[in-house]
DNA sequence: TGATATGTTATCTT
DNA sequence: CAAGATAACATATC
């Protein structure tokens, strides 16, 4: 479900909440959902959680080891400290009405792995789908992994050159060559959709069609499109919760995604929903060109 | 019942 | 070989 504003969300309260915590036990309820040995994990204190593309890494104190977590379409990680109720949950959130639907026991049915901590607090990662991960790898197997990763569109090396030369260089539709993870890190679907929009580009064109001055304005887009959806908490569209089991509030701010006969808030034309290397891509036939 | 679903990658086709 | 298109993963909801 999440994109990187969502991951981004998650990371930032894992790291929070979770920094000199002691795992004491971990439940491997779906094996397919952990990749190597659990019990390794027991007795390590947590350093530090961050995220790198739509990936969250945990790293510990001591240990050559790093805990890397991939959500992908249906992943959820909450966290409930030790004693947790729905009063305290409620509390927690000032003014914010909690979403009903996750105010409820965990484990449930999708929970794939539990994470028990010392002070008895415990962490959740439930999957719907079960495209998700965690796996443990060697500090080494990331740092390799890492220098894979083409660049977040957040980075400052996802400059607008990069990005002019990676779009030049193919003939696929612009949303794809946006959306294309091994070329350009952390742009999903949600904010391809609204940065098109907000550059007032046809989402289908080529990518080597785009003028210089259109890709500077798509750059540009895009980059602000996944910095509000940070700024709002992520979007919270099917499963999307963020580590206390709460939706973000991006989706009130959509430009275009899942706003289909919806008023462009552009130019007031209609929003059209059409279907691109098979994702649902939202767009504005009045100004988008 | 069938279409759709936020991500990524394997595999097919051109 | 390379670029691009499509299927696949597992499950729920509309």
């Amino acid at each position: 479900m999440p994109e990187l504003p969502e991951v981004e969300t998650i990371a930032r309260q894992l790291d929070r909440t979770l920094r000199g915590k002691k795992i004491v036990g971990v439940e491997v309820l779906r094996t397919k959902s952990f990749v190597g040995k659990e019990k390794e994990l027991e007795g390590r204190k947590i350093k530090r959680v961050g995220r790198e593309a739509k990936m969250i890494v945990v790293e510990f104190f001591s240990w050559d080891k790093v805990l890397v977590i991939h959500l992908k379409m249906t992943g959820q990680l909450v966290w409930r400290p030790k004693n947790w109720d729905i009063a305290h949950i409620k509390r927690e959130v000032a003014g914010g009405h909690p979403s009903e639907d996750w105010i409820k026991e965990l484990p449930d049915k999708h929970t794939r792995v539990v994470i028990d901590f010392s002070d008895k607090s415990r962490l959740f990662f439930n999957d719907l789908r079960v495209f998700g991960w965690m796996k443990i790898i060697t500090r080494d197997q990331w740092l390799e992994l890492r220098e894979g990763l083409p660049p977040d569109v957040v980075d400052k090396e996802f400059s607008l050159e990069y990005f002019m030369r990676i779009l030049r260089g193919s003939g696929r539709a612009v949303k794809l060559v946006v959306m294309d993870s091994q070329k350009i890190g952390g742009a999903g679907n949600i904010y391809a959709n609204d940065a098109l929009n907000l550059a007032k580009i046809d989402p289908r064109r080529s990518a080597k069609s785009l003028s210089a001055e259109e890709i500077k304005k798509l750059y540009e887009a895009l980059k602000k499109v996944i910095k509000l959806g940070i700024k709002y908490g992520g979007a919270t569209y099917s499963s999307f919760r963020d580590t206390r089991g709460l939706g973000g509030k991006y989706q009130d701010h959509f430009l275009t995604y899942k706003r289909e006969g919806e008023k462009c808030k552009n130019c007031r034309g209609k929003i059209k929903k059409v279907k691109l290397g098979g994702r649902g891509t939202y767009y504005c036939p009045g100004c988008q060109i």
